[in-house]
DNA sequence: GTAAAATATGCAACTTAGTTGCAAATATTT
DNA sequence: AAATATTTGCAACTAAGTTGCATATTTTAC
């Protein structure tokens, strides 16, 4: 796919989401689609190329991502939050992901899924699970 | 069991955590212990009564109590670290939590547990899972 | 019990993550 | 191209968490 490919994909989610079509959306949405894992505000800026937004329009932006499910927040055990795009996602259920207590890198771990966990009778209605795993990777088991 | 029992308690656990037996870590296990879900330090330090600890003394005590295995942080959806007493858990999973998505109100699902994850082939070596859950609560549904 | 050694605590100052209001800029609709 | 709707940047702010250092408390050794 190449670049324009992916510019494409991006102006085609926004406005299936009826979202204005702006640089900040669909570079954030680029940035998101390359990374492949869960990024921060912080690194999603460092990664935004020539096209440096301030801090407050990139949480803006990912909060209106976050609105129309274009992208969620993943469930991290770091001081910041981290969002990814919300594909190879169930209404249920997102990927595991993965976090490499040696070296710290994450992974979204897409092939695998739990099952649903069941609600403990008294009335508990359960819409949606995530879960996260830790352990070594690969490079550092 | 009375006050002074689970103070008798909280002492047990510090020395043999070998831990010193301070007046900070005996406060905040006696709040944590009556709490029986994840607080912050905000929360524990409106929880702690007369005795007002500095909230780095929290953090540090915190920390201690981390290092030990005698507390877990719980892996939710708040921009604050929660903490709670890390029994109900084994070693590699902790009871699920579950956040209402209506009230806010979180719990401790400790009658549930999932089977967990099989690594994915390439060599990860999963040593901890933690699943949450959110939907709605008994008195929200 | 007392002194010495080891560790915990409070305070002040700092960093980092995230938020708010408002005026200027850009995108969409007409 | 103008009118309207929405986004963006900036500055100033709040909340969470950290660091250094001097003082206080706990433990250990005698
Ligand atoms: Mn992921
Ligand atoms: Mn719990
Ligand atoms: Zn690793
Ligand atoms: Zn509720």
């Amino acid at each position: 796919m190449t670049k324009s490919d992916l510019e494409m994909k991006a102006r085609e989610m926004l406005k299936a989401a009826k979202l204005y079509c702006t640089s900040g959306r669909i570079d954030i949405l680029l940035v998101l689609m390359k990374a492949g894992k869960p990024l921060s505000q912080n690194q999603i800026s460092k990664r935004s190329g020539k096209n440096r937004f301030d801090k407050v329009t990139i949480y803006r932006t990912l909060e209106s991502l976050l609105s129309v499910g274009l992208v969620h927040k993943a469930f991290m055990e770091k001081r910041a939050w981290h969002f990814e795009l919300a594909n190879h996602c169930t209404e249920r259920q997102c990927h595991p992901h993965f976090t490499c207590t040696n070296c710290g890198d994450t992974y979204c771990l897409t092939e695998i899924s739990l099952p649903m966990a069941k609600s403990p009778h008294k009335g508990f209605v359960i819409h949606r699970q995530q879960v996260r795993l830790e352990g070594l990777c690969p490079a550092c088991a």
